[in-house]
DNA sequence: CAATTTTATTTGACTCAGTCAACTAATTGC
DNA sequence: GCAATTAGTTGACTGAGTCAAATAAAATTG
């Protein structure tokens, strides 16, 4: 559940947005279309044929009031309509070059407006609000392109974030204390201090330039390598990354020749100990403990490699 | 002029958030009131006192239509109007209590719809949202104030915020490497491990629900305190925030009676080393070390309480 | 396979958000 | 002192958008 300040925050923004796209959308009245009209023909425009019924959809519009629209634009000769041979009550709706000519028209008015209003700001500032508004966007809508997750190194700030993803997510889903939190960090801690590159590696799964998953391997000593900090953001299980990670993991070791490699878990940690079990590691050993403030089964595992 | 690809996605985002807003406004169907409606009872409500010439200008209304849904607003009784003395022509309006608690409903419902909507996305979206709102807002309205900052104590996440922010800032200001992060990383780890209460805290300095700096004082036993992780979030400074931050941990160091605050700096942090030094903080010393892959003069500085 | 239900689209009737013009009262500026 | 402007209100009106009912076509059900 997202912070009050935090909610806050996006409801003072929208606000202050409703406003601001307020003032650029009056910009339609010195044309003879709303708001909704340029919509409509921008999406009919940017599509290779279309149904009106997919345009309700998308555009939240009432059918009879799209009817219209689309009727007047009809009569305007800026789209035609084609009988869908598929199904005979649908209608494929496309532009016409009047059509094209009259959105793009539209476009140009639009850059101008914006060109105008930008021109006014600070230098760099344009370029700062737009990689903040590509940020909102890939956020508020990671389904409308999924891209896929890499796996990639760790870079600067890497162990923060992991730190601070499993301290928010054990806390609220397990109710851990801030004891775990810190057993996070001397893990990552000393992991960055002692870190040997030949031997050791930390992989960071990342989705659209935001972090979704870690995992890391650091050298036990005595040929035997530990995995690590294994997490996936909630927002991205359910999807193999966890798996892949622990693939990922097994492979280092093999090929850095590690005799075995070994895993301290919770076995409240369900999803976790399933990709385990079906890698193939075996349970060695467990004990009751209360280290983070609630009485756990912790276990560990290990895997002949 | 800004470049059309700039434009094209202003733009972009502009269509996207439009149908964001659209979604979240059509909330108010639940309600008796329009957007309209709750956009200036709420203004209404966030000031004390405001002429509806004002409330026309600040939410570009037509000045009829506010007249009416003033009137509307006065019949029942969710606002008072009284002559202004120095203008008998304006009348100032405020909200009554049962204004007042209409629209900290609509700010409820408002308020839950934004947490559901939010609670869907992955962890540290939220706030990566609301930074990059911060940002477009900030540099679209220079001229608005910002948010005052709050301090905090810490909570679940925030040692893992406090080792990625510090990391990133000073791998990118000063090019220092992760060993730099692993010794953040094993303090923070300590300071968890080991905490109390009585003796120890972390504030964390918010602002609109982001966080925007830290510092943290952990008992180095023999009466002495340790200042530890001063940071200050490049977007919030120049504003007196490290000095409050250190002065806050002067007084709480004073108020469980140490006989002496201690910290350990590198004199490249320039702005720190100036609060620490205004504080009344005196060097005891230094040594040139290479800790983080560039060769510093890390300090000590000591405060007799 | 026929009957029923659902979907796509259109048209009629209607609501009401919001605009424009004209008005009164008060203030400002020359 | 008077003309111009501002603050606010009311009357009249436009048109964006909604709801219901209609026809035709497709999908579902028994």
């Amino acid at each position: 559940m997202p912070d009050s300040a935090l909610i806050e925050t996006v409801r003072d923004f929208n606000r202050f947005y409703t406003n601001f796209l307020g003032v650029l959308n009056r910009a339609y009245l010195d044309t003879p279309f709303t708001l909704t009209d340029a919509r409509v023909l921008f999406e009919i425009g940017s599509r290779n044929g279309v149904s009106a019924s997919v345009l309700t959809r998308d555009l939240q519009l009432d059918a009879a009031y799209l009817s219209r629209i689309l009727k007047r634009f009809r009569g305007e000769g800026l789209i035609e309509t084609a009988s869908d041979p598929d199904d005979m009550r649908s209608q494929i709706i496309s532009v016409t070059d009047k059509g094209r000519d009259q959105f793009q028209e539209l476009g140009r008015r639009s850059n101008v407006q914006i060109a105008e209003r930008f021109d006014t700001l600070a230098a760099g500032a344009p370029q700062s609000i737009v990689t903040a508004m590509t940020t909102i966007r890939a956020l508020l809508e990671p389904n409308a392109a999924p891209p896929a997750a890499i796996l990639r190194p760790h870079r600067a700030g890497d162990m923060g974030w992991i730190v601070q993803s499993q301290a928010k997510a054990y806390t609220e889903e397990y109710g851990w204390d801030m004891r775990f939190e810190g057993l996070v960090a001397d893990v990552a801690g000393k992991f960055l201090t002692n870190f040997n590159p030949a031997m050791e590696y930390c992989w960071i799964a990342e989705r659209a330039g935001v972090n979704i998953g870690s995992v890391l391997i650091a050298n036990g000593g005595d040929g035997i390598a530990k995995l690590r900090l294994l997490y996936v953001d909630k927002a991205a299980r359910g999807l193999g990354l966890g798996k892949t990670l622990v693939d990922e993991c097994i492979r280092f070791a093999k090929a850095r020749q590690y005799r075995q490699l070994s895993l301290w878990t919770n076995d409240i940690l369900h999803a976790a100990r399933g990709i385990y079990v079906k890698a193939g590691f075996r349970l060695v050993s467990e004990e009751r403990h209360c280290m983070f403030g609630r009485e756990e089964n912790g276990q560990t595992w290990v895997l002949d490699l």
